[in-house]
DNA sequence: GTGGTCTAGACCACT
DNA sequence: GTGGTCTAGACCACG
């Protein structure tokens, strides 16, 4: 009864639609796999079910998810865009931080130090 | 005379803070510098006085800048904050990015791996 | 429609931020409850809507209401906060005015001794 | 040469003034007792001499302090109005910070028992 | 000239 | 309808 958690700066829908793509990427819904239903999924995230929707067809987009007429939404069963799903979204995450890093001045060899730096850190 | 350029997804005020961040913890501005009066900086960024005054006021409330009176804004010289400053911005981004690769399930060695390939990649 | 009444030494939106802490902390907005939206709160007190925004985005940095995307603030159900509010407030007051007073030469049993008088001297 | 502190939240010169008057009303500056000259005084705050000239006109308008042409500017020799100083700035503090706790709820029992409370907090 | 505040009015995304 | 952001323009205290 308590939904997902959102922090209230970015849009919620985008948020969710983060989730659900994270979800897809992972495997934790697989290929061809029936999706709970709009109002289902509205429940279990705490939101309006228009808000839902709107998350979900941002994925239709993207054609990450497809709608069988009066049956309900599949995970796509596109093996190219769910095997390109994963390394794209992994290398938005690098790139964005690897700017931001050079950003402030470091370089190629300094990134790769400050992160090796990081997890040692982290990991003591 | 064209301003700074700014992306709509979040607000100008904040991206503003951020570039001056950055100047600030790169040295562009140094320890105890009299920074540009917010109209010159309004211009220069091509906003309004009223947005860029709105981005300092943030940077004020961090300790990062000291106001004046009648007399204008200055770069703290509270070393402290400054040297933590770099640090902890470095931080955040690094911490961000593994917290995001680590929910797409890879693991810190994978994540390392990733980076070199990237790196590799790119440099190629 | 006369609005609130306001100083004119002290900004407009520090004396709206301090009414409606002292609502807060005397239950006049009881916690989880929800406030008016900003434009009502703007028309009952007078002011430019922004001037109102601005006085409760500093409530909101504070922690005391929060914001619900296209629904309105509210005040924060966190009790801790709200318990703490009001002896904080009270306990801001007291030392500030036994510091001034302190400052004036006045003892500890001199301020006891000077609040006995004042109550009497008011109350006869 | 490091000067007066002063918070950036009031005007200089009030804080100057207030500053002065404390030290009138304690008898640091005794009555008829000449006052540095406003370079000094302005060198020892660390202020521009115009801000400090601005806030000893403050004193004068007050009739605490006046003016012997080519002389300089001493503490007045109006017993009345030194006498009733001090107690005048005692019940301005009081009272300020009595309106200010029964706009909280407190009665005016309450607030010498939050005064008691308060005390022994502080010394134990 | 400096920053601070306030108003007025507009547009926008979100739910 | 809700809050958030931005612009434009004005006035003011301060030093």
């Amino acid at each position: 009864m308590q939904g997902w958690t959102f922090d209230s700066s970015r849009p919620i829908y985008i948020q969710i639609s983060n989730e659900i793509v994270r979800r897809i990427s992972t495997g934790i819904y697989a290929a061809g796999e029936k999706l709970p239903s709009v109002r289902e999924f509205a429940l279990e995230a705490g939101v309006n079910p228009n808000t839902m929707a709107r998350a979900l067809s941002e994925l239709e987009r993207l054609g990450l998810i497809v709608t069988e007429r009066a049956s309900g939404k599949y995970v796509t069963t596109n093996t190219e865009v769910l095997l390109g799903l994963r390394k794209e979204l992994i290398n938005q995450v690098l790139s964005h931080a690897i700017s931001e890093l050079e950003n402030l001045g470091l370089s190629r060899e300094q990134i790769i130090d400050a992160l090796h730096n990081y997890a040692n850190e982290r990991s003591v």
